[in-house]
DNA sequence: TATTAACGCGAAAACGATTTCGTAACTATT
DNA sequence: AATAGTTACGAAATCGTTTTCGCGTTAATA
């Protein structure tokens, strides 16, 4: 077992001193050609590399972010970290990488485990705990350390950082539009309780795009599903009640659901009725007929959250000068498929 | 902004030394209570926290895991970085991800800037480039140095260390088994061209579990599919050519195509035709009827290959005796949906 | 009273690197 | 020959901890 050889046994063996490896490796102009040859030759035979904790420490950055998502078995937040980490990656930074399972306790435990000098800044998306909890003083202790976040998807005005966002409003209203392009009157939503902001959001676009085009809004056509575990008797009665044309859905999990059953009562898609999934996964594309979408494009997400960061991380603030944040819009595009008329 | 507060300072403050402050913070029997509770109650009002970094240089162990996996978009790998971290997290371990992308070249130099003092160990699923390239030199130069290296899924006998694998030979044979038990005796295979391992372990337990059954092998009976962009030609072609009364696919995406176009012929599942697919995924579970799937653990392969990274990271080496190393396989579980008779 | 023991604390080394500054030994200049 | 200027290198501080060892002060023992 050959440990790593350090400067210090490089010194050694060469009879020279620490400072003058360390240049020579450096090629500095201080040490003479002849040192310079004679220590990277043997620094290379034996393999010399420096120490990342060792150049961490003095140079006071680690050169690593900090990623925290609620989950990772979750399409988009892995494609977004895809983005983050091929971005990092490239400018030689490492992804330390921390699942607070929507959970706000955990949320906090894995930012404090990493702000101890871990990693020099933040990427993440809030867990819905902390949404619901809406405390968000865990992160203004880090900020305030002069460590740098960058929030996205799932943010909070309480934070003053950088942010990318989906516009979500205006991706609801896109695909409203397509369905009143289409000729769809009876159009519904189906949501998630107003935990998210996200949801919210596409609620709003939703009803915007409807009050534009004049549309009345009729509530019993919104459908509310406390969690994932899909209540089939719920959508069951919700389709038997409602005239219903076409079909906005905050996620693929609920289209799908719904497709599925709406097919079952013999109703055809798209000739009956449309849908409209958000978030563009891997159920929207192998659906039957495939799913309409309304894709994030999360890996260019994580590319922004990232590139932010960096320059955040690698800026020398001139100490006195305010600090200024900026908020990235991601535009989502429907991937148009069978669910929708073309 | 506040920088994090450092022993220097509390010493500074409270003027005592460092190593009192230290030791005070601990709790050392060598420190006065007084000199103790006042340490203490300054640290907790300045929210003092060890500076990681200072601290793994100090004991030479990051507490941090490296994860070198080809695709982090991907439901199996997802589900097994999901598996690690958890398990790695309950012991105060971070990990830090990087992505092969299947390349050779992106593995090795990955591995290498982590090798240099990053993290305490690796944890990985070798690319196709190094299956394809069949050079193993970066894990053997990283064995070599002390840092130990736990292989999953993708794994060579060419490297001394521990792994963790699927019996996916077994996993095939309890899905024909199952078919059989069920009546089906015209049992066919969708699977892909040679070249993953994985596949052709599943193709040989396919073999077997005939064999086993006495039922003849009908070389009709199997299609491969050259890759996931799926040639519905060939799948008609082969339904409408072949008698088949039960299917298994190796992968979800197989699975989902065959049964959508089966069912737009007018066949029925599961009473005229019966569907298993491996890999339990997000489509298996939303697929209409349900999928029948052969789930393949990727939590617990994560837990199970934390767990022998870090037992391997933490033993004091008696120095002398020789390392001894494991290979643990996880078995693959039937999930029983609607695509099967119960 | 003299010796020993216990207590409480600080100095300093160590982890592995970088960097500033000082200086000995030459070379060049006048 | 005396001074100034290079050249080539080393000592030491620094990053933030931990830990060993030494030492002065007080208390306990003979």
């Amino acid at each position: 077992m050959k440990k790593k050889i350090t400067l210090k046994q490089i010194a050694k063996e060469l009879e020279v001193s620490i400072s003058t490896v360390s240049k020579a490796l450096k090629n500095s102009e201080e040490i003479s050609t002849d040192t310079k040859e004679k220590v990277q030759a043997f620094a290379k035979l034996h393999n010399y590399k420096p120490n990342n904790v060792a150049i961490s420490l003095k140079n006071k950055r680690t050169k690593n972010i900090g990623v925290i998502i609620p989950d990772i078995v979750h399409h988009f937040f892995t494609t977004v970290f895809r983005g983050i980490e091929q971005y990092a990656n490239k400018l030689g930074y490492n992804v330390i990488v921390c699942v607070s399972d929507e959970s706000f306790d955990k949320e906090v435990i894995n930012m404090e485990m990493l702000a101890n000098g871990s990693v020099d800044g933040f990427i993440m998306s809030l867990s819905a705990g902390t949404q619901r909890k809406n405390d968000f003083n865990h992160l203004k202790e880090i900020t305030e350390q002069g460590i740098p976040i960058v929030l996205f998807d799932r943010t909070t005005k309480e934070i003053n950082c950088d942010k990318v966002l989906i516009d979500d409003r205006e991706g609801a209203i896109k695909a409203v539009q397509k369905f009143i392009k289409n000729g769809r009157k009876k159009i519904a939503l189906v949501t998630t309780e107003n935990y998210f902001s996200v949801s919210n959001a596409r609620e709003a676009g939703y009803r915007e795009a409807l009050a534009n085009a004049d549309i009345e809004i009729d509530e019993h056509r919104i459908l509310k599903l406390p969690n994932m575990e899909v209540d089939e008797n719920a959508i069951h009665e919700f389709f038997n009640s409602n005239e219903i044309d076409a079909v906005l859905c905050v996620n693929e999990i609920f289209a799908i659901h719904c497709m599925n059953l709406v097919q079952k009562k013999g109703i055809r898609i798209p000739e009956d009725i449309s849908f409209i999934g958000f978030t563009d996964g891997i159920l929207s594309k192998y659906a039957n007929p495939g799913l309409t979408a309304m894709a994030q494009h999360g890996v260019e997400m994580g590319e922004v959250a990232a590139k932010m960061l960096i320059e955040k991380v690698e800026y020398v603030s001139d100490d006195e000068e305010e600090e200024t944040y900026q908020t990235k819009i991601i535009e989502s595009t429907i991937i148009e498929r069978g669910s929708t008329i073309n």
